[in-house]
DNA sequence: CTCTATCATACGTCGGGAGTATTATAACAA
DNA sequence: TTGTTATAATACTCCCGACGTATGATAGAG
């Protein structure tokens, strides 16, 4: 059976065209140099070189060999370095799961972020609610989750990592655009503006619930998919709206964001297997951990 | 060292993803496809498979290896069969020099039905005087010349491929143009067109020898390097001139082709290095014998 | 003709790849 | 839980073949 050690001993010798100083680079003594040659010759059935006792040269063989013996090594060069490489995480295929709501946080910077530090893995992104994701970690479709708290399931870690504000969008007319102090409450009798569940259930169900902690249910007069078309909305004047504090980087005519006292949050968390990580998600998980992100986070509390 | 087996039998438990099984299809026993599969993981410094008593899996480097795995395995197979190809001279790089008057004889229909049948053999043409031609192969620059004859020396075989008759080009309103039976001597007044000798010595030579045999020195008027503007100079009346029969295919206006009685004649030979040849030029050297090259000859005598 | 360079041959050694037997452990069934 | 089965790892032995040493064969140089 052909070997690599064939085509490493053949290149010494149609480098050096001379078995001695071959076998030597090879730090071998000749003889067995000349039988290995000799059996690659015989396994490929073609003679590789002409030893006229005084010197050595090349078939035509020999030459088209030499050539594919050298792509053949390049070949092997290049498996390792990228096997090890790919052990390190910097080349490879990471599979990511996102919220919808993702988008206006501060998954597109992680996403930025890692990209440059490790261009060569190629991201498969997938929009998932929250408890997709987890099926999908659980049956290993997924290396990782970007989920809306609170979401947990057998065998997944979930790990916070971005706080965000809530706050109220509202028209720039509306009588309490002004005020100093806004308060959740102030706006039960409000009619409010909000995405259909089904398109982000996590943080619907937050936004629900602090309504509901206000002690109010809210009067619902649109649901509208985009958010940028619900801040559209609002600054029409048809309603209020509660949104992530990232979306004030959306400045619509008309609307005022404006933080609302005692502070609502929603947490956004990564989530993964709770067993070894791989380099690859372990590089992004450190990205998503390290590096400045806890500062561009919203002040907590 | 990594050889090829760590390739082969990581292949087929990537395939597989089962131990047993992989060691059955490489006919072996499972625990030394272990043994090597382990070793393997040691010299790339990274593991391949994640093995959890029950089953198998790919890691991400594993994945990535696999590729280049493949990609190794391809190169190899290539390689083999490339150089037993060149071995039977189907793939590789021929050397051919050629006299200049090559051209206009039965040099490029052998050429081409040597590309048919080998497409995959890079032919270097190089146009070489006869003496060249027998020094380049001498000095292994050429692998096979064609020569005009008589041309000899050491170590050198020179085969007789093609003989082509002489011919006299005239002007058609020539007075002899029309006479039944001409013989050399009798254009012995006539002014002659020849290409310069340093074009084609073998020729050149030939020609003038055939003319002293008539009995005469032949008047030059003109060298023209083209052999196509020597019969274009001869329709214009300025003189006659020797030419190989196959420069008939160039109908030039005002020109008459004769043959001559007792047909002299000039040899175009097949030349290579006295020794075993390569199964290039094994290839070539049939060619220019067999599949009924020798009936286009010109007739003999 | 002798000397030298160089590749091939002969042969013994030994490392390591392969086989057999067994163990360890996880998944599954009762 | 316990027993059974499937599967990979470990322990150990064996033996092939790759390697080294010594030598031979031969062509070219002087």
């Amino acid at each position: 059976m052909i070997e690599l050690r064939h085509f490493r001993y053949f290149l010494a010798v149609a480098e050096q065209l001379h078995f001695g100083r071959a076998a030597e680079q090879l730090h071998m003594a000749q003889p067995p140099l000349s039988t290995q040659i000799r059996q690659l010759e015989e396994m490929l059935g073609a003679p590789l070189f002409i030893r006229s006792k005084r010197k050595v040269e090349l078939t035509e063989a020999g030459r088209v060999f030499r050539e594919e013996a050298e792509t053949v090594l390049e070949a092997v060069a290049r498996a390792t370095h990228r096997a090890r490489q790919a052990s390190q995480g910097v080349l490879g295929r990471l599979r990511l799961g996102f919220a919808s709501s993702a988008p206006f946080g501060i998954f597109p910077t992680l996403l930025r972020r890692y990209r440059q530090a490790y261009p060569n893995v190629v991201l498969e992104l997938f929009e998932l609610g929250s408890a997709e994701q987890l099926l999908a970690l659980q049956e290993r479709r997924l290396d990782l989750g970007f989920v809306r708290l609170p979401a947990s399931a057998t065998n997944i870690r979930v790990e916070t990592i971005d706080r965000e504000a809530i706050i109220i969008a509202l028209p720039e007319n509306h009588p309490k655009a002004d005020h100093p102090e806004l308060h959740l409450e102030d706006f039960k009798n409000d009619p409010f503006i909000i995405f259909p569940r089904h398109e982000g259930p996590g943080l619907y169900d937050r936004l629900i619930n602090l309504c509901g902690q206000a002690g109010f249910n809210p009067r619902i007069v649109q649901e509208v998919g985009q958010m940028h078309a619900i801040v559209g909305l609002v600054g029409a004047g048809l309603g209020v709206s509660l949104v992530p504090e990232n979306m004030q980087t959306v400045h619509a005519r008309g609307v005022r964001y404006r933080y609302l006292q005692n502070q609502p949050y929603i947490d956004m968390a990564l989530a993964y297997r709770d067993e070894l990580l791989t380099p690859l998600q372990q590089a992004f998980v450190s990205i998503s951990k390290g590096s400045g992100v806890q500062e561009n986070f919203s002040p907590l509390q």
